[in-house]
DNA sequence: GTATAAACCGATATCTTTATCCGGATATCC
DNA sequence: GGATATCCGGATAAAGATATCGGTTTATAC
């Protein structure tokens, strides 16, 4: 259903919600999404390109959240790394589909509307575990804090 | 969304309910969905290990649906070749999230259980174009027959 | 202004998906 | 029972997604 870009997108997403303020870099994200720096980073970029998240360079900078959680859904996430797309025309080109999907094409654009409908009815602050440990924050890791 | 070998096995399914009785050899089928034989070949096999399809060789063999086309649904086509996964518990492997999966990975799951309920609601038989012309067949092969 | 922490960027490696090729097995028709 | 149409299966190729590596730039802190 969901690539795995899609899924550390929505992952890393997450902990900067968890986390709110400040840069976290992008090695703080990766231990606690669990994803190696060097793709999270790559993963990281294309957030910012998007404008979900913001970037920071140089010490103290990172990643933070380009807008507070309320405002970010998760439809913006899987958009900024993998859209879900329209079917706005045949792929098969016929002449007959011209200016009306078949019904087969209609069925899947319908699911691609619900699927879009779905992520963009929850935000980021709704996932945020308030009473919980922030994702991938380990007991172990906690205690050493 | 979905994946080209998803499109092509519904074009396939829809092809086949459309015609109808009797066999249909690979070449009919991906000419009619635009598809390399070759490649189509391996896509009707899955069909067919699933138990949407049934093959014969030989001359007059070919591939037909195993049922008819209203008691197929998409769901059953999609899930031939490319599951709709339920997630079933935390990627993340998280203690906290044991037994319960985190708000996210839930979010998603809602998802995979919708596409699962949208795909299932609809049959083969609902998607077959009574007056118009079997997908893939121009007017120039019509006129040729 | 120097040292350092961090994002950025391009090159490469690995794995999966998609696609093609070709010989073999099997059923049908005459 | 031989010729033929078709599915079947394995090997290979091409493309894309995933992942890693190393160097470069930029900002911060002191």
């Amino acid at each position: 259903m969901f690539s795995s870009t899609t899924e550390y997108a929505l992952r890393a997403a997450v902990f900067l919600a968890e986390v709110r303020e400040g840069y976290h870099p992008a090695q703080s994200v990766a231990e606690a999404t669990k994803v190696s720096v060097q793709y999270m980073s790559k993963v990281l970029k294309l957030l910012v390109e998007s404008g979900v998240a913001v970037s920071q360079r140089g010490p103290s900078g990172g990643f933070a959240l380009a807008k507070p959680p309320t405002q970010i859904t998760l439809l913006d996430v899987v958009q900024a790394v993998e859209p879900v797309e329209r079917i706005m025309s045949c792929p098969l080109n016929l002449p007959e589909h011209a200016h009306e999907l078949c019904p087969l094409h209609k069925a899947m654009d319908d699911l691609a509307v619900v699927a879009q409908n779905h992520l963009r009815s929850k935000t980021l602050a709704e996932l945020v575990q308030q009473s919980i440990v922030p994702l991938g924050i380990s007991a172990a890791k906690r205690a050493s804090a």
